[in-house]
RNA sequence: GGUCGGAUGGCCGAGUGGCUAGGCAGAGCUCUGCAAAAGCUCGUACAGCGGUUCGAAUCCGCUUUCGACCUCCA
């Protein structure tokens, strides 16, 4: 395979030659959803952004084994001791098991990812399924002393590791403010110092959730899943460990102080953040009441929503800005990437449909097209720049149309040309962006059948130059979203 | 307050020290029974002020302004 992809990195704050630790295999860990809750747009975003990594660097022939975690518990609001449990709350609320709260969302959330095209990943294990490999890990970072106890709860001494370490080189974080300036919070006399974070807490006697350790009973602390469960499956050190912007700090700097406490090795080799979906201009999230959930989109029916969406409309959308900037979304910016979006699969379709004629070549234009076809994959290759790579499929769409509609010999380029145009395409659109899912549902079927009864019909009564009556036909199926279209090969329709 | 990142044409959104991003919307044309679709043509944008440079929207400084993180958050 050929190796020009670069990544850029948040650690160094620059983009790197990809280089995997032990080709052709590639691990890489994005951090999964809290499922005390339904994942509105922003986190799917996210989801989005590593599937399509995954996506790509499959598609590059690496052996990617794809590690997305499921946090089905341990977490508290804060961790000063006093926050509420999600999942608990949650339990509480709906009057169920947290384990069923937990069951509940991760289904939902599977079938939120399947409407959107994200892949499962190769492994997604549970933090409540990996108590004992947690506990492990707090022992080998007490054995080397960046932890203590203190009631019941281990704390990791970012203190002890600044002496050894650089606690917040990830984040650009001062730990001597993070020590000094926190020092008034309340409930913090568990811990040495304010920065200090728990990696084991002992929980409230009425606490539901709670595993036994040598400390005693408790539960893991927020940050140490990741931690252990890419361990265990990628080892030590791994190539990609990518999450949403939010997470760098504290999430993915503890992380890091964990891993190199634990076993003294740097965990990640690459680190990749998703910049964050914004609604006129703030971040969109639970707590500021500007998300939204996929239902939502799907049926329009939120204030903050005009219409409803089609999944593959909004997967565009978001592909169409790149991953590191943040995005806005608004009703007018959506509408415009849906009938571009619509654009591209037309030409898709047709692409699907054009068969080969050899001719007299054009070097120009076969030139042309293998440029388009180069270039597609770098704008891929410069970290994963989606944006661009689209902006060069509707470059390739040009053509096609071109060729469909004869305004350009399809003999002009030759039947390799073609073949690597054809393939190309394809795989952008089908294993790449994986904007293609099709409504393969009954009713999809029943309708394909009805529109070829229908069309056969005016078909007939355009032949008798019965314009009113096909008008009609084509304006009455215009009202239920289908548009008729009436091209020198025959009449072909589209959902509008 | 600290740290970091933005400000691009009517809208969304890439990108780069000199060479057309792309999409949507708009105008004109071609095609068409009429539409739609498609193709062609058109707009010459980079927050403001300085500086570096032969040349900066792209580098540097300042200003304005918006946001993210600093507490759970994708």
């Amino acid at each position: 395979m050929e190796n020009k992809l670069k990544i850029y990195d948040s650690l160094s704050r620059e983009k790197k030659l990809f280089e995997p630790l032990n080709p052709p295999f590639v691990g890489l860990y994005s951090c999964g959803p809290t499922v005390y809750n339904e994942v509105h747009l922003g986190n799917l975003r996210t989801f989005t952004t590593f599937d399509v990594v995954y996506r790509y660097l499959t598609h590059l022939g690496y052996k990617v084994r794809y590690v997305r975690n499921i946090t089905d518990a341990g977490h508290l609001t804060n961790d000063a001791g006093e926050g509420v449990d999600r999942i608990e709350e949650r339990a509480k609320l709906e009057m169920l098991e947290p384990m069923e709260i937990v069951q509940k969302y991760t289904n939902s959330f599977h079938d939120v990812c399947r409407e959107f095209n994200i892949l499962p990943p190769s492994i997604e294990p549970t933090a409540t399924g990996h108590i004992v490999e947690q506990i492990e890990m707090i022992k080998r970072i007490l054995n080397n002393g960046y932890a203590y106890e203190s009631k019941g709860s281990i704390y990791f001494d970012v203190r002890k590791y600044m002496e050894q370490h650089h606690y917040g080189k990830l984040s650009g974080r001062n730990v001597d403010d993070l020590l000094e300036n926190t020092r008034e919070l309340d409930g913090q006399e568990e811990k040495k110092n304010a920065a200090d974070f728990a990696i084991w807490k002992s929980v409230a006697p009425n606490h539901i959730q709670r595993w036994q350790s040598p400390w005693g009973e408790g539960i893991p602390g927020w940050h140490l899943e990741c931690s252990a469960m890419s361990c265990k499956y990628l080892g030590k050190q791994f190539d990609i460990h990518g999450g949403g912007m939010d997470l760098k700090f504290p999430h993915h700097e503890c992380e890091i102080a964990q891993s190199v406490g634990a076993d003294g090795i740097e965990p990640v080799r690459y680190w990749m953040h998703a910049n964050m979906l914004t609604v006129n201009g703030d971040k969109m999230s639970k707590s500021k009441g500007n998300s939204f959930l996929p239902r939502e989109l799907f049926d329009g029916k939120h204030e903050l929503l005009e219409k409803a969406y089609a999944p593959m409309a909004v997967r565009f959308f978001m592909l169409q800005a790149h991953y590191r900037s943040t995005l806005d979304f608004t009703n007018a910016a959506l509408q415009a990437a849906e009938k571009g979006f619509a654009r591209l699969m037309n030409a898709y379709h047709t692409l699907q449909a054009l068969t080969y004629v050899s001719g007299t070549t054009v070097q120009s234009e076969i030139d042309e097209v293998n440029t388009l076809c180069n270039d597609v994959y770098e704008k891929m290759n410069d970290d994963f720049n989606t944006a661009e790579a689209i902006a060069v499929l509707f470059e390739m769409a040009k053509k096609i149309n071109s060729y469909k509609e004869g305004i350009i010999a399809i003999s002009t380029i030759d039947e390799a040309t073609f073949n690597k145009l054809k393939e190309t395409f394809t795989a952008f659109i089908k294993d790449i962006l994986a904007i293609d899912k099709e409504d393969t549902t009954e009713d999809a079927s029943i309708a394909d059948g009805l529109m070829n009864v229908i069309l056969e019909l005016r078909k007939d009564v355009r032949a008798k130059k019965d314009f009113a009556a096909s008008d009609k036909i084509r304006d009455e199926l215009l009202k239920l979203g289908i548009q008729v279209k009436d091209g020198k090969e025959g009449t072909t329709w589209s959902k509008s």
